[in-house]
DNA sequence: TTTAAATAGTACTCATTATTTACTATATAA
DNA sequence: TTATATAGTAAATAATGAGTACTATTTAAA
């Protein structure tokens, strides 16, 4: 499916944490309970973010954490996908893509999707972190809100 | 991963196979001889592309076939995605998405990848069978011949 | 009217990937 | 020295994708 890993997405949440107070850190049982993501998740989460990506630096032992390297106004998008989710890649007929094409021999597509995929990394690239946590919605924000009192 | 599945690919090389010879039909054994597809792949594939989409017809029976409902250049490359891998949703915050982001109720987030997501329909949208087919990509179409060649 | 060729529909299996959970090692402030 | 925190790795489970197979239905042509 066409979809990131969910890993992606618990990252701008916790990313979008961090960014609230610039220069202070947060330990990974601080983000798990102000995001309500379990604290797994979350060591995992950053752990990969250290290892894959120059987006947060730790600070081990007692009083330790993670902090942010950059506003998030600099940090796109992409740099967030790319490092939890791999490159971009649409499909294995893609130059990026670890994997051959096994038809290639016969398939006639050659690398034709790399442009399209060079289109959705340039939309992605032009998106930063701060520009995410801040858009407005066209749909309601509190729909969800809605629907569960309408559950309820 | 953010890919597309291997559906979405096959059909991109059936389709623009279909639409060499406008308004002839070509059997699934046609295609897959063609493609060089298995003939279960090809049948698997316009069997879903004839109920998932309106983009070819289906002709039952001896001398049938598939022939392509309009030209390539009127086909988006988002009719084909959204036929085979359904709607385009980044995330489970998605509104299109059927599943419920689960920390909906603490994930600040709300709907902000919506805007995202649309980002990229647009792209895609842009983007006809017959543009796929078409490009001419940047980096040269032959590189995998000059590797394959230089592996033998 | 029979037959062969074709699509329609469904179901099953196997492989791969994602996701979560767990455990041990290392570093550091108090 | 101790409690707290990150680092690294691995295991277990869940979900999805991809391929294969089988039966039913339709239709052109012999």
């Amino acid at each position: 499916m066409f979809k990131l890993n969910k890993m992606t997405d618990y990252a701008v949440v916790c990313l979008g944490m961090l960014s609230r107070n610039p220069g202070y850190s947060m330990s990974a049982r601080d983000l798990s309970e102000a995001t309500g993501l379990t604290l797994y998740t979350v060591q995992k989460l950053l752990k990969l973010l250290v290892v894959k990506s120059n987006l947060i630096t730790a600070q081990r032992g007692a009083c330790g954490g993670y902090i942010l390297n950059k506003q998030s106004s600099k940090i796109s998008v992409i740099e967030i996908i790319e490092a939890l989710d791999g490159p971009i890649s649409l499909t294995a007929c893609v130059e990026s893509s670890e994997d051959m094409c096994e038809a290639s021999n016969i398939c006639f597509l050659g690398g034709k999707w790399n442009k399209v995929n060079e289109i959705i990394r340039k939309s992605l690239n032009d998106i930063s972190l701060e520009n995410l946590l801040n858009y407005e919605d066209t749909f309601p924000i509190n729909k969800k809100e809605t629907e569960l009192r309408a559950i309820n």
